[in-house]
DNA sequence: CGGGGGTTTGACGAACGTCAATCGGGGTGG
DNA sequence: CCACCCCGATTGACGTTCGTCAAACCCCCG
């Protein structure tokens, strides 16, 4: 494996992105905050296209710190389906139990993973960490309905809603990490990578993003998105942000 | 609502087919099987086209006695795509938790249910009914499973490789309900909501059924299918059945 | 004998895929 | 510093899949 393990300085806390985003999930007292700040210490990098965890089988429990990663499937044919994207903050097989929770993950730029083992345990201990479990919980719900919007934006959108739809809830899961706002963030993935999503080609996909930035709806460059007119994307792609709760 | 309760005639059990179901998902022990008949005293009848359950609200824990209905959500401009269908033995609003139970349940054909609050009192005592739980668990696993590959149906396989997949996946849940096998099933649906399900038009799914039955792999006429080429189709669709667990 | 919902068919156009070539930028070795 | 290279982005040409419109058909049922 293709991993390396290093001990951190204690100045680049990579727990803040997962603080901050489950925070938004659920409120966090002192010992929930506390606990994920202790899984902080050790962080594991991984290459794109390295893959964190295969079919079927849960690894360790884990909470993305940085880079992109996807949940996905890979037919015998070779065409790929992607399920989800996972961003800083999101966290891996601690509700292991489900069957989303069991899809493959593969990076797809470098990634950053804080070992969680410690998350786990905490999350089976309603009493002590309230907080932690409840924003658990809601992060599995949140993975659950994306994959129904998903289904949506699939089965029933053209690949020109889809694509927007798709990057507004990029947009607003990325702003909810810390990591730019809803209009301007961080955007490395490659036209493949958003291709295997939609399930389009890439060539397509390509055409339509050159669509979007000649209506002058999204501008898209050197690893960065900024969706010039949110409210009109939004229109256009019937997105609705799901309610995400807590304060 | 267009709702109907009845009081059964005790020769007309409609348990059978979930019995049959959850004992196909686990092992069942007297006091399971018990509470599972208990249910069957009265059953609610639905005309084709009700809407058993909202979005969002779940409402009270239901098992499907006969019919065919669907999770669905209905985009504002008309355009439909179904998530799953519901047959026969399925669980509704017993684990109600996940975003995938609160979807809008609608009636394909004409639908008898059992109501069941007891069952979700049950479900949650794991002491007393370790078989039921077990199997409520399964079920939800099922069809959180099955979400994930109509993902993969929509995103990357071709409007034939879709409809023969669906078909061969309805085959299977059907025998394992006890309805027909799995070379030979009843098939009520219209082509209308088979392409709500796949993600086409009515006009593309009745080409595509066509061609399958040029090609001698299917038979579909008056409300039941025939797969005469189950392993050929197996392979078009690459379909692999998920292991259901249990005996 | 109508009527209505579902199915089937044809004609046409739009969405999307494939193939292939080119372009462009960042990294790397000389 | 520069040439090279590689991967991803871009573009054009062309073919297929799929959607839309509209009409006909069929069957079941009242």
């Amino acid at each position: 494996m293709s991993l390396q393990r290093r001990r951190l300085a204690s100045c680049e806390d990579l727990t803040v992105p997962a603080l901050r985003r489950l925070q938004g999930l659920a409120p966090l007292t002192d010992s929930d905050r506390e606990a994920i700040r202790r899984v902080g210490s050790y962080r594991d990098s991984l290459p794109a296209g390295a893959e964190l965890q295969q079919e079927g089988s849960c690894g360790g429990a884990r909470i993305m710190a940085s880079g992109f990663a996807c949940r996905q499937r890979v037919l015998p044919d070779g065409r790929r389906q992607i399920f989800d994207f996972l961003i800083a903050g999101d966290l891996i097989g601690v509700a292991a139990d489900q069957p989303l929770a069991r899809t493959a993950i593969a990076a797809l730029t470098p990634v950053d993973t804080l070992p969680a083992a410690l998350l786990r345990e905490c999350a089976a201990d309603a009493q002590r960490f309230p907080g932690l479990c409840a924003a658990v919980a809601r992060c599995a719900h949140e993975e659950q309905t994306r994959l129904l919007d998903h289904v949506v934006r699939l089965g029933r959108q053209t690949g020109y809603e889809r694509t927007a739809h798709l990057l507004l809830e990029l947009g607003d899961r990325l702003a909810a990490a810390g990591l730019g706002d809803r209009r301007r963030f961080p955007m490395p993935l490659t036209q493949e990578a958003l291709a295997d999503a939609l399930g389009l080609s890439v060539v397509h996909v390509n055409r339509i993003l050159q669509q979007l930035r000649r209506e002058r709806l999204i501008e898209l460059r050197s690893g960065e998105a900024v969706l010039l007119e949110r409210e009109f994307l939004m229109e256009i792609a019937d997105y609705r942000p799901r309610p995400s709760a807590a304060a």
